[in-house]
DNA sequence: CGTGTAAGGAATTCTGACACG
DNA sequence: CGTGTAAGGAATTCTGACACG
């Protein structure tokens, strides 16, 4: 995947209705959803939401959810621990591999 | 890239407003270029032009070129060419893999 | 040929609110 | 809490057409 393909997915290009489509969900579910601050859609210069397909996926995901009777309240402590462990993997990552590279050149370079 | 990720390069959800700032064209450009065969959007339900990022992309192609003095009857010809260039261009490379596949493969099973 | 524009209608989107539960 | 709906207004989109060049 490279870098374009990236903006892609993450661009906020999509209006209410066609994410209305896209997800199943009424215009009103959508709002609401903002309001309880899952999911966040750009402004157009007019004021319209545009939404991206990251945001599409993750509304999916907040629809399965519902539908298992996980209130909003939930969804978002839910969200928020998991973008938090992966921000804590990609730290233990870097760590690692820091610490490869040291070992690496350690005696090295001087 | 996933198949996903092409799906979302190639899917059309843009509303023509959005690609005419994404684009920098007029709507009567891009719905000028539409009627001269150049782009093929798809139509909602309620008949509104959606676009994908594939054809805005086409589209800046197409605004380049028409700065540049092209015609729209030039740009069409021109873009047909290529596709079929391409085309051939895989047809070729599928041969030649058949190619190497059949020398590899020719005294094995059997 | 390529693009702007006014025209009239239909559909979209927005917000704040009331309703139900 | 989560969602539907009617309300009023603003902006979008559509088509066919006239204009200019």
């Amino acid at each position: 995947m490279t870098v374009e393909d990236l903006s892609y997915k993450d661009k906020k290009v999509i209006s209410i209705g066609i994410v209305s489509e896209l997800t199943g969900l009424s215009v009103r579910q959508i709002r609401y959803y903002e309001e309880r601050k899952l999911i966040y859609p750009q402004r157009s210069s007019r004021g319209t939401r545009k939404y991206s397909f990251t945001d599409v996926e993750r509304l999916m995901d907040i629809a399965n959810k519902r539908e298992d009777g996980v209130q909003t309240a939930e969804i978002l402590k839910d969200m928020r621990k998991k973008e938090q462990s992966l921000k804590n993997d990609q730290q233990l990552r870097k760590k690692m591999l820091e610490g490869q590279l040291n070992a690496h050149f350690k005696y090295r370079n001087r």
